[in-house]
DNA sequence: TTCTTATGCATAAGAATTTTATGTATATAT
DNA sequence: ATATATACATAAAATTCTTATGCATAAGAA
């Protein structure tokens, strides 16, 4: 209840973000720090998690390596080169969404 | 090109919102409103808007009323009671959202 | 010591929302 | 005449997410 719902599109870009502040993350690692960083507002769900991991990697956006840790394994993902460009153009665009919708919903709001 | 992407979910509050400001719109004074209201970066399609209409009008949130000017014919619709209460909400819940985009995508961001 | 919760991955079925591609029709500008 | 703008609509396909499972180990509670 009372979480706010995850616009469809954002999540890849949450996902580069994170990689690109943090160097590298596991899948469960990034669920935790989207839940500490929004308050709990924003929940990863697995579903939508691995298969987007997945295909980011896919699309040569994301390099993995497998680590075990405490007989558990973890998989940890971090940008390639190219996902390091598409990072920036993937955040530009949000941050163009956010100011649209602002003009929309608010525009007494100001981003500073 | 280069229009950012419009972000699953967030059309139908676009919609309430505007006609929460407006009063009563048609459907193609909406999709060049919200080109005017954001210089052309996002673009609502046809497709997306009439079908979110008609379901917005069916949840009963939107009501409609028929007008012809010029031989052409427009569909005007306004926000019933319940669509005014729904508007609050969903707005309530699209800031959230941006909010929480903004603590994950750039803390330094100040809405004010 | 058993049971639950947390950690960690994964996939499949279904739902929801959008894009793209059409289709119809009138008005206006070139 | 022809193209562009206005104005509606729907259907097929794509995308992205939720919900429901499944497997497995570790840690904490009862």
């Amino acid at each position: 209840m009372g979480n706010s719902k995850l616009y469809k599109g954002s999540l890849n870009t949450i996902i580069l973000k994170l990689l690109e502040e943090q160097g590298k993350m596991y899948g469960y690692e990034i669920t935790q720090k989207v839940k500490e960083l929004t308050k709990g507002e924003l929940k990863i769900t697995e579903g939508a998690l691995y298969p987007a991991l997945h295909k980011l990697e896919a699309e040569g956006l994301l390099d993995v390596e497998v680590a075990k840790v405490d007989n558990r394994l973890r998989k940890y993902y971090k940008l390639t080169e190219a996902g390091e460009k598409e990072t920036v153009n993937r955040l530009a665009e949000l941050e163009e969404f956010i100011r649209s919708m602002q003009n929309l919903v608010n525009p007494n709001w100001s981003i500073e």
